[in-house]
Order: C-alpha cells, then sequence, then structure tokens
DNA sequence: CCTATTAAATGGAACGTTCCAATAAATCAA
DNA sequence: TTGATTTATTGGAACGTTCCATTTAATAGG
C-alpha cells in the first residue's frame, strides 16, 4: 500500500546482487548475460514493484517508441473505425499508440500536437481537423518527425495521405442514380472549406457531365455534416420549383438526415426520393431503409497508414507515396427500384 | 528542412546571451526574471525551433502532466462520448489525455497500462474491459498511481467509481413497462461476467417483485450486447411457452437488433412488442420506431471522473468517493399505447 | 603453464531538464 | 559609507536510463 520512493535500475541490482548495467542489459533483452543472472535479474525486478521509466529512456536512446494518433472526432464512428485499424497493426508491432481528439477544433489541435511532440513521439498519423492552417504542421516538418495524413488532406501539403477514392466513389453513386432513371440530382451537406469535400463534389460534376445531365439539373446544396445539415438541404431542394429526385449525401449521416426529413413529409425513401450516402457506416445497413452508400473501409485505411508509418520510421524518412483506397458501392435500399422499369415488390434482397 | 540535432535550452541560451537555468525560468513563467530578459529569450526560443522535452523534465520534477483514458471499446458511441466528456475538463484544466483503446480485451489492456506507467501518467481513468482479472491493477495501486473506474466496476475492489444508476434506471424501466399493463416481462441481452449486468439484472427484478410480476412471468435471456445478441434473445423468447410481451434491453445495440427481429417477423415494434433500451445513444431518437431508453449522460459521467481524478492528483491521494450518476427514462415510441387503455384484441405471443 | 580469445559483468559519462544554493547587481536603511 | 535586503541571474548536482570502454572470469590453443 505504502508507495514508497519509485524503484530504479540501481535498487534492482542491489537486491540482486548485480550492477546496473547488468539490469539495463536484461531489460532490453540482450543475449550478452548469462541466463542464470538474467533470471536472477528478473525475479528482483519482480520483487521490488519495478516500473520502467520510458522518459529516461528516451533521454539517452535516439528514438521512442510512441506513435500519436490525432483524430478530429472521435464520436464519429466512421473516424473510430480508423483508428481502431491503426491499432491493431501497431499492437502487433509492439507499439502503444496515443489518440488524442481535437473535436474538430484547430486550436485544440494545436495544443495536441504540441503536447505530443514533447512527449516525444516517433511519429503522427493525423486526420486534421476542419479549417487547419496549411502553417500548422511546419514545427513539426522541422522538427523531421514523421507525419502521414489519414482521411483528409491538406489543401498545400508534402504530407502523405491515406484516403479513399473519393472522387470516384462519389461517380458510382452518381452514376447508379442516373441508371435507376433520375435526372434532376443534387449533392447534399458539406462545405468547400473541406478538401474531401471537393473531391467527391467533383466526382458528382464529372459523372453528371458524363452521363448527360445538365449542369442545372445538377443541384448542389452545402449544408453541415450531419442529420440536421441533412434535414436541411432536403427541405431547400424541396422549395425549389424543380426540385431533384434523388440526392448523394456528403455522409451517411447527412443522408440519415435527409430519409428523416423525408418522412416527416410523409414521403418514402427510395420509392419517393432515392438517396445514397458515403462511407458506409455500421448502422447504414440497419436503416429503415438500408441506406445504398459508398464504402471506404475505414478500418483498413488506418491499417494501411499505421504500415506506412512504420515504414517512414524505419527508413528515418518523412517522405512517403500517397496511398488511395479503394471504394464500392453497396446497393441496398434506399433509392427504390428502377425508375423507368416496373416497380418491383418491395422486398428486395439486401445485397450486402 | 534538415533536422539538425534538437534544439535544448543551451542552444537557447547561448543564442539569447543568458545562461541554461535563466532560460528554464522562463519555460516555466517564472515571475523572477525580468520582462526584458524574457521577451529575448523567448525570442531565441522560437528562432532555435526548440521543442520542450517533457521526458527530461519529467526525470527531475515530481510528477507529470500526463493522464491516460483507458476505454474498453472506441467504437461505441457511448464510451466514445465518456472519453469526449473527460477530455472537455482536462482541456480546461490545461492537461492533455492520452486515450487508448482496449478493444474488451484483458490482455490489450494489461499492455496498455502497461505502456501507460512506463510513460509516467499521472493518473489513469478506465472503463475496464470484460473479463478483467481482480488482480489486474495491483501493480498501479502499488505504483500510487490514482486511478478511477469509469461505467463498469470490478467486484472487489477499493478503486472509485463513476458509473450511472443502473438498478435504478432498470427499475424505472421495468416499472414504465407494467405501467403500460404488461404482465410477462424479460430481460435480454447481458452477461453475468459483468457487474453492470447484475446492476441492471437487479433494478429490473426489484421492480418485477414490487409490482407483483411473478417470477416466473420475467424471462431472462443472456446474450451478446450488439444487435445480433438482440435478434438472437428475441428469436428465443419467441420460442418459449408463453413468450413475454415486452422487453427491457441491456442496452440499446440489443434492443436494435430485437426491433430488427421483430420487423423481420412481421411485428411492429411497440404495439406489438414493447421495447426499452439503455444508454439512450443518439441513434435511439432517430430510430424508427424512435426507442424508449434509458439516459444515463455519458459525457456527464466523463466529465465527473475527470474532475475526481484532478482532486485526487492535487491532494495526492489514491482515494475517493464513488459516484452514481442519475439516470431518466426517456419515453418515445418503441413501448406503443398503453395495453390496458385498448382493445385486448391484438394478440403478440407466438407469431410465426 | 602461459598466453590469446571469448564470455560476462561493470563503472562512468551522457542525455535535457529542474531545483537549490550561491553569486552579482541594484536598492534601501542607517 | 556600510551593511542589510531585495531582485536577477547563475553553476552544479541530481533524476533514471543507455552505451561505450574496461575489467574480470572462463576457456581454448600451444
Amino acid at each position: 500500500m505504502a508507495s514508497r520512493a519509485k524503484a530504479t535500475i540501481f535498487d534492482i541490482a542491489r537486491e540482486a546482487g548485480v550492477s546496473k548495467s547488468t539490469v539495463s542489459l536484461v531489460l532490453q533483452g540482450s543475449g550478452l548475460i548469462r541466463p542464470e543472472t538474467a533470471v536472477k535479474v528478473r525475479k528482483a525486478i519482480e520483487d521490488v514493484g519495478y516500473v520502467y521509466n520510458r522518459g529516461a529512456a528516451n533521454l539517452r536512446k535516439a528514438h521512442s517508441n510512441v506513435i500519436g494518433m490525432v483524430i478530429n472526432d472521435l464520436t464519429n464512428p466512421f473516424f473510430a473505425e480508423l483508428a481502431v485499424g491503426m491499432e491493431r497493426v501497431f499492437q502487433s508491432a509492439g507499439i502503444v499508440p496515443f489518440i488524442a481528439n481535437t473535436a474538430e477544433n484547430p486550436v485544440r489541435q494545436e495544443e495536441v500536437l504540441k503536447s505530443l511532440m514533447e512527449q516525444g513521439v516517433a511519429g503522427l498519423i493525423v486526420s486534421p481537423a476542419r479549417g487547419t492552417t496549411p502553417g500548422a504542421f511546419r514545427r513539426l516538418e522541422m522538427a523531421g518527425v514523421p507525419v502521414v495524413f489519414a482521411m483528409r488532406r491538406l489543401p498545400e501539403s508534402r504530407i502523405p495521405v491515406i484516403t479513399p477514392d473519393n472522387h470516384r466513389g462519389a461517380y458510382l453513386a452518381t452514376a447508379h442514380l442516373v441508371g435507376k432513371g433520375h435526372r434532376r440530382l443534387a449533392f447534399f451537406g458539406g462545405s468547400s472549406d473541406l478538401v474531401v469535400y471537393h473531391e467527391r463534389l467533383g466526382g458528382f460534376r464529372e459523372a453528371c457531365e458524363t452521363l448527360g445531365i445538365e449542369p442545372r439539373d445538377a443541384l448542389i446544396i452545402e449544408g453541415e455534416t450531419n442529420r440536421k445539415g441533412g434535414m436541411a438541404c432536403l427541405e431547400t431542394s424541396l422549395a425549389m420549383a424543380e426540385p431533384p429526385t434523388a440526392a448523394l449525401c456528403f455522409n451517411d449521416a447527412v443522408a440519415f438526415g435527409v430519409m428523416l426529413a423525408l418522412r416527416k413529409r410523409g414521403l418514402e425513401p427510395g420509392p419517393d426520393f432515392a438517396v445514397v450516402g458515403f462511407d458506409d457506416v455500421v448502422e447504414a445497413e440497419h436503416y429503415m431503409p438500408a441506406l445504398t452508400s459508398v464504402a471506404v473501409d475505414s478500418a483498413g485505411l488506418g491499417e494501411r497508414a499505421a504500415h506506412v508509418m512504420i515504414k517512414m520510421i524505419q527508413s528515418r524518412t518523412t517522405r512517403a507515396e500517397d496511398h488511395i483506397g479503394a471504394v464500392n458501392l453497396v446497393v441496398r435500399e434506399s433509392c427504390g427500384p428502377d425508375r423507368r422499369a416496373k416497380a418491383r415488390s418491395a422486398k428486395t434482397g439486401g445485397a450486402a
């Protein structure tokens, strides 16, 4: 119970009747010490209730084994998945990553980054907060700490990026809607301060152009990237002279909002108005109706980001190639039956 | 680009033409140094691209300002909320907490705890993984590190706990069901290796007893604490001779599963079978039908836990009082209308 | 039996900070 | 002026580890 002064390797040394250097060697698992000595030392370690002081060690050693993951919104399961994916590979590499949340706040992010640096991290994986200034990572670059961006990129930056293929995802989703016979489309939610927004919107626009949808039939409404934003977008669009009949949403949360708003108006998501989401969070599958969405495999991207980081650390470089992850459209029920074909019976088997 | 050897306070000292001690004082914001000197030093700090080495400082200082939060499942928004609540208060106290995820795995938890200790944390807030052995925190107690448990408690442990009033929550929910006219009830999901389970189940049982429900009409089915578990529980219960007409679920995820399974059988959650959840996650409000659930204010509990931790650190104690957070039943649509009010026409039991 | 080689263990310096005691400079009381 | 006091600044010794250069012990080669 009494927590007497913290035990150090000197205490262990005394207990085991060896020198501090020997203890240090044992701690590092060096093969230079006689097995019986090692056993003796390990017993002493146990007896004195020793806890390794990594701070002291890092003072002498070149590199720490701490990696920081900076996430913009942990309450969003989508980003939580990303973190979990990274953790998985770090774990198997014997590294314990520390996660910090910025709550989408650039000031907070600055603090977090500073703190992590002071802690002497070996590397940083960051999903930058919205509104991050381009200079925010200058200090890190100066310090030569390897950094990779996950899920989001910054406008102009040489830092390697791991993101899903947003452009293609949006293209696929839009093509799906056109294929269902829709001719007046909308892109709901998101705002232009996010690079992701431009990527997804770009895919939407390209699909419209390629597939012969007039620009005036491709409505774009910015909005919050949550349920509320989705509800607002739908209301706005339905108030127009020639409202769209289908929408690609910036993400699933927006899509859920749109479906909620439809229901509130007595419209049925799917038959009455087609909705596609983006991200394919777990909820999407269980919604009523199940949401068609672009799956991005965020856990997989997390794993990839972690691998890249480990490589960077090993090769002591601060550069790496970008990685664009494959996406695929998961078709469920929220786009209803084909518009031009006859209405099929309501019971569609959920394609997974 | 070139990351020349890390700058230390000596480099700053040379640059500013003062001694290292002066620099140290400036870094600590001591009022002892002349303002003009401080300005000079701060400029030098900026110029050399200095980053504070907290590890070195902690070696000398009494304690670090790092606090660890160990969460059993970050992908569960419920626990993510808890983490965010804690973060909020730590932030305003100038502390950057590090979050680590154990993915409900006691072995992983052990590693995480060890790593955090080695890092020299000043305190630890833990939501223990399922199946944590009672001895898992002995080392921490020996080291005199303040620990508080959040959301979950361990069977026998002197470590302070911050949890919602599970017993009362379950009691309220059960009473609500009885008040709606249900006489054959069920408790779905969870398993007895979790203390929370016993607390919630206890509330359910007490309510049944107090309100005159026979034990044989109070069905208890253990199961996974996710959607799948909920679906399984419902199936099992409906296969019985006299199936229940209402269920209190271990948590919202189970409740969602139950509702899903009901729909799959062509039954309407609410009118045909009443469902109450526990935790009141954001989704609950938006589900179809909206889920009646016991709100526990996890962010609030997180804040409370953080406050307790800060107190403990300041008063250098490892003990504190438990705190049981208030809960309240949020009534929505998943329990349908009153049973006795309506004619007893709709038979709910053995569908199929 | 002596020396060369290998194996095992060790002492000392260094890492970047803080803190204490000591100094130097400026101010005050007499 | 002189000593006492206050105000700013400073050098040196820790803190707990790692790593290098040595020392000591054990083994092999002749």
